[in-house]
DNA sequence: TCCTTTTCTTGACTCGCTCAAGACAAGCGC
DNA sequence: GCGCTTGTCTTGAGCGAGTCAAGAAAAGGA
């Protein structure tokens, strides 16, 4: 085990956890690529722990999200995303043509940073908020798109409709 | 047909589509339920047109939302909810525990209502406010539950860990 | 009324995720 | 270092939401 390692077994033990290596690796994949799903996830830790399986997968990354590891998020027709950034109060940006996530801080800092301007009787804890729009890579390539062929209407980039909020 | 048949038909046509039975069924539903989901719809629909499949209600919510008729709202954890009331700029409360939802009007009233501090390179075009949070009616019933029997946790409600935002 | 085009029905299928039971291994006490 | 307890992982089945494709049916203009 190296130093990072060390310092995940350290960080599970904190949290209650054991440690294992399926849990070894499902960090080591998250603290690579933030913002993954649980395919990718997959994907990424079998390079380190070729038997894993896909339950042994969602029940880490369940556990981590129950101890404060990881936080879940999930995008409107995406499958969920984890990321190790938590505890901080931060937002996202999401392209609406190919998927990517961005994180943005948050002016305000403290959860719930918003309140609504009539609860409805509801007691609210959280505000999520999700900016949507188009990555940089997406605009370059549909400017790309558009100055080879002119008739292009960028339409198609509604993964959903919805008045904006 | 009557007449408020005959003002979904014209609704209808003014965005294009064609006035059909399982149309008017869909839209019958959804304005009697708002924040309803496909399954909701379906059973809803199908008291006005027994024969309905569920594909033709996909069918009819996604030419709706196409054509700015309907709005997809998509809370983390839970199917895709349906509601009529589009062009307006508001947001939602969604309840932990039972997963109600209702509408909160925005204070700023234009899309997009927020804008990120740092936007990383994104053309940003909505903002997505979700607010979590307990409903009257659930505070009321975990009132009654923790009167009746003295420890309990609140940590229940917990649909999803994760920081609040 | 006919004809074209859109819409709906039928049926199979994918994807993300959950559930259950038994095997396995982490970590504590000795 | 060894055995035991208990939490964790593997295996395998299954569920719900949503999609895809092809042919039948119906809307609406000529």
């Amino acid at each position: 085990m190296d130093a990072v390692e060390t310092t995940w077994a350290h960080q599970l033990r904190e949290a209650g956890l054991r440690v294992t290596r399926p849990r070894l690796s499902v960090l080591s994949v998250l603290a690579d690529r933030p913002h993954a799903d649980a395919g990718t996830i997959l994907t990424g830790a079998r390079e380190l722990h070729p038997s894993l399986s896909p339950q042994a997968v969602y029940g880490v990354l369940e556990a981590f999200v129950a101890a404060g590891i990881a936080r879940r998020i999930e995008p409107a027709g995406a499958p969920a995303l984890f990321e190790l950034r938590v505890g901080d109060n931060h937002h996202h940006l999401v392209c609406r043509s190919c998927g990517a996530v961005a994180d943005v801080d948050c002016v305000v800092g403290a959860a719930p940073c918003l309140a609504p301007s009539d609860a409805a009787g509801f007691v609210v804890d959280e505000a999520e908020v999700v900016f949507w729009g188009l990555c940089r890579a997406c605009q370059d390539r549909d400017r790309q798109v558009a100055d080879a062929a002119e008739p292009v209407q960028l339409e198609e980039h509604g993964i959903r409709g919805g008045a904006g909020a």
